[in-house]
DNA sequence: ACTCACACGC
DNA sequence: GACGTACGTGTGAGTA
């Protein structure tokens, strides 16, 4: 076997990763970004290369021997940011753990080290690879070295080799560094020959073939100018020479025999991981398929009380309760066991002895006898099922994990107990595995690990209390959200009825005409293929058919709608092409997507509304997504008439606030005409065109009325001039144009969005009227994009969030109503900023008006709130 | 098992 | 003036 030794640029690759990756942080504020990037970094290769040997080197201080040559080395050069420096001692934490050797030495810079041994291990019979992000290092590349350089991003790499250089650079890897001599590098503050860039440096190597040469026979470059700077440089260039060469005889002490590579430690890894919240990499470093056994033996052992019937004394009042599941689908995955902890111990009840215990379920109803989860609507749904009505919850670690940061992506039990720096938990990941590898691991490891999440749960109730106290966010979470998810557990519960056979008439009717569609593609296109692969597509059209090329995807022609629809008229195959995407659409995403989820018995579909995901406010929906229904184009609008009522005689009633978004932005921002404007109940895209174009009511045309509304949707939605010019089909300063008139005419929104910046900048997040909070670290990122794009969510988040808030409220208040009123009807779905509610036909007439009213008077803002209604026999007639 | 391009809603 | 530009979920293709 070939030895394989790996040399990387620790500093280089710690530089990339740092800039490359958004600025993350973990709870504890501390910046990771470097060292994750710098992980996935030695994951691909380490897995790519299989090593024998590697080292990673960094640069030791700030004097180099090469200040006694030039004394303005790296002079200019940025600081390295402190966000940056500080993870350096994690990055060589990560290396210690993966066993991996790293070196610096004094005087010397990371690239001598790399290249002393990359010389040294040539000579020994390696194969060596060297990993950065600094093209100087090119000048090592030889039949044995390689050098692999970072293109975009971080793990995405060039590899050059003697052959690629000539092809890429058209040089060879000697003469790089006369190349550089020549060129100089800016980033280090080498002079090089000034005006001298590149180009000029390549033409003069192919011509002259060494920096010597060139002075040598300086008499015959072409050029005058070019002629007198590099007499006048000479002296320059040499010393950038100098400068740029690497040292290959650095006096390092380690030697090769000493940096072999023998895997890593897959204990320590996965600690360290743990601790820095690298969740996703926790997968990628279980070679030998780790069981949950050995996950376990890794931590401090816990008592667990494997249930076999249950008693009186394990049932206390607030106690914590876990009823775990390997599937993410709580209404079908099998539940695994119940974890139990309170005063008396911690407990794991296999599944058949709580169902089938009249003490258990007495208890779980009981609403005297509170108890703590994670995941309220998940541990209602799931004890439903076993007919058992929990009631009591008092305190949802999920909810209150997602309210005090909801950009933290992983919000379960283990996470946010190492978040909270309680170590003593494995990832589900790690016990269970993920995937097809997936597994219910013997009992005693089950209850180890769900005792274990229990007992986080437990413990950290207070402390995550205390927390939302402390965020102004009690009320939020205590009256707001904790509600809110078991009035959304009991719609989930409920599912929405669906006719299946017109769901299935309707896809025998479509599958025929995408068939009739395909075949006149195909004859259009003088051939066949797969019309549904874009890549496959975009030849057809672009050099088959020569049709003009709009725009290009990183992987080859873009054919997205926009891009096709302004092809209409060129090819009769394009509308044809337009026509089958459609209804392709509807037939795979909601024919078949949602037949496939109907469930047989009853014929009705249970989505989930995730609670703590979005980072705005608002829900999602999944598996399947009932908040994407299609409703703009007829044909596909059809798909609603497959929503039905679930009972003989019952309509759908449907109610929706018509612009929350707008009327929150009037209210937040205080903005008089804004103000004046809903108080006059007009149509606000009209006056929104009125005021921004300075024309009457009659002067205002459709396409004014059309531009207003975009300029509306960009406001509430925080989209930036270029989005805005995009879906006007204008240009970005057209688009500026608009939304700095539209300011104008809104002073008082002009007046709120300067402000919320200011204050989110100095506190580092917004707040949407009822306390939701969002963190936006892109604020002060020295990246113009990444700081516009959270200038804008800075705007955005309190108009979208305050508007959530509100249905939220309203979906409280009025299943209250509902109940109050003892009325039949029930709430099944939020779309945002819509109630989809199932009721029977006599309670219509009283649902007109209390729906209404409970939806507008849920909260009182600057401006009245305003519901349409609409009812039918489908939720397609509720229009 | 993953990423990409695309398309649906608000 | 650059850069790549609301947020979600789901599908099929293509690659590893």
């Amino acid at each position: 076997m070939t030895k394989k030794l790996i040399l990387i640029d620790g500093n280089s690759i710690a530089y990339r990763a740092f800039f490359a990756l958004p600025l993350l942080n973990n709870d504890k504020g501390v910046h990771t970004n470097a060292v994750y990037g710098f992980t996935t970094m030695l994951l691909k290769i380490l897995e790519e290369e299989q090593p024998s040997h590697a080292l990673v080197a960094f640069d030791a201080g700030k004097t180099t021997f090469r200040h006694k040559t030039y004394e303005e080395y790296k002079g200019g050069r940025q600081k390295t940011p402190p966000e940056l420096s500080e993870q350096f001692p994690l990055v060589r934490e990560l290396l210690d753990a993966f066993q991996i050797s790293h070196y610096e030495l004094d005087q010397y810079e990371a690239d001598d080290i790399i290249g002393t041994l990359a010389r040294r291990g040539e000579q020994d019979g390696f194969e060596v690879k060297v990993i950065s992000g600094d093209r100087d290092l090119l000048q090592l590349v030889s039949d044995h070295v390689s050098v692999a350089l970072t293109k975009k991003g971080i793990t995405n790499v060039e590899t050059y080799t003697p052959s690629f250089m000539k092809e890429k650079m058209e040089i060879n890897p000697e003469q790089i560094i006369d190349l550089k001599a020549l060129m100089g590098d800016s980033s280090d503050n080498i002079p090089g020959v000034p005006g001298v860039g590149e180009k000029t440096a390549v033409k003069l190597l192919h011509q002259f073939e060494t920096l010597d040469q060139v002075f040598a026979n300086v008499e015959e470059v072409s050029g005058k100018k070019l002629k007198e700077k590099l007499q006048n440089h000479k002296d320059d260039a040499f010393m950038s020479k100098e400068l740029v060469t690497i040292d290959i005889q650095s006096p390092i002490a380690v030697k090769l025999d000493e940096i072999q590579y023998n895997g890593h430690d897959s204990t320590k890894v996965a600690h360290f991981f743990r601790d820095l919240g690298f969740h996703s990499l926790l997968g990628r470093i279980n070679e030998d398929e780790e069981g949950a056994e050995e996950v376990q033996d890794a931590l401090p052992s816990i008592d667990v009380t494997i249930v076999d019937s249950v008693d009186e004394t394990i049932l206390e009042d607030h106690s914590a309760l876990v009823v775990e599941m390997l599937g993410e689908n709580y209404h079908t995955s099998p539940v695994e066991g119940i974890g139990l902890v309170n005063d008396s111990g911690t407990y794991f009840i296999p599944t058949n002895v709580a169902m089938e215990s009249e003490l258990f379920k007495k208890w779980a109803q009981d609403k005297t006898k509170k108890k703590w989860v994670f995941d309220a609507k998940k541990t209602l749904v799931s004890l439903k099922r076993f007919d058992i009505d929990i009631e009591g919850i008092e305190f949802d670690l999920l909810i209150a994990s997602y309210l005090i940061n909801p950009s933290e992506n992983h919000h379960d039990i283990p996470s946010i107990s190492h978040r909270m720096d309680k170590k003593g938990i494995a990832y589900d990941e790690e016990v269970y595995g993920k995937g097809a590898k997936m597994k219910v691991p013997e009992q005693d490891s089950l209850a180890d690990h769900v005792g274990r999440k229990t007992t986080m749960l437990y413990e950290m109730k207070d402390s995550v209390e205390e927390r939302l106290r402390e965020n102004s966010q009690w009320e939020l979470y205590h009256e707001l959200e904790m509600p809110l998810s078991l009035i959304l557990g009991e719609m989930e519960h409920v599912g929405v009825a669906v006719d299946v056979e017109q769901l299935e008439s309707m896809g025998k009717e479509l599958q025929r005409r995408l068939s009739e569609i395909e075949e006149e593609v195909y004859k259009l296109a003088g051939e066949t293929f797969n019309l549904n692969s874009p890549k496959q597509l975009g030849p057809i059209l672009f050099e088959k058919l020569e049709l003009p090329v709009i725009k290009k995807t990183k992987t080859g022609y873009s054919t997205s709608a926009d891009i096709l629809e302004q092809l209409e008229d060129k090819h009769e195959i394009i509308p044809k092409i337009l026509l089958y995407r459609q209804l392709g659409k509807l037939q795979s995403t909601y024919i078949e997507g949602l037949l496939k989820v109907v469930d047989d018995q009853t014929h009705k579909i249970h989505t989930r509304f995730n609670q703590a995901l979005t980072q705005t406010g608002r829900l999602s929906s999944t598996e399947p997504n009932l908040q994407n229904i299609p409703i703009r184009l007829e044909e596909g609008r059809k798909i609603r008439q497959a929503f039905i009522p679930s009972e003989e005689g019952w309509k759908i009633f449907s109610a929706d606030y018509s612009q929350i978004e707008l009327r929150v932005l009037a209210h937040i921002a205080n903005d008089e005409k804004l103000i004046q404007a809903f108080n006059d109940n007009e149509d606000i895209h009209t006056k929104t065109a009125m005021d921004v174009f300075h024309v009457s009511k009659d002067e205002v045309t459709d396409q004014m009325r059309r531009q207003a509304k975009a300029v509306n949707f960009g406001i509430v939605y925080g989209i930036s001039d270029y989005g805005l010019s995009q879906s006007l089909g204008i240009t970005r300063k057209e688009a500026k144009k608009f939304i700095d008139r539209y300011l104008e005419s809104y002073p008082g929104v002009k007046e709120y969005m300067d402000d919320v910046v200011q204050e989110a900048k100095q506190q580092g997040y917004v707040t949407t009227l009822m306390m939701r909070r969002r963190y936006l670290p892109d604020l002060t990122s020295r990246n113009f994009n990444r700081r516009s794009a959270a200038e804008r969510t800075a705007m955005n988040t309190p108009i979208q969030g305050t508007a959530a808030d509100i249905i939220k409220q309203a979906m409280i208040d009025l299943y209250h109503k509902l109940a109050d009123e003892r009325l039949e009807a029930r709430i099944l779905l939020q779309v945002h900023d819509e109630l989809i509610i199932e009721a029977p036909e006599h309670e219509l007439e009283t649902l007109k008006e209390l729906v209404t009213k409970v939806m507008e008077e849920t909260f009182s803002l600057h401006v009245p709130l305003k519901v349409d209604h609409a009812y039918g026999d489908t939720w397609y007639d509720a229009k």
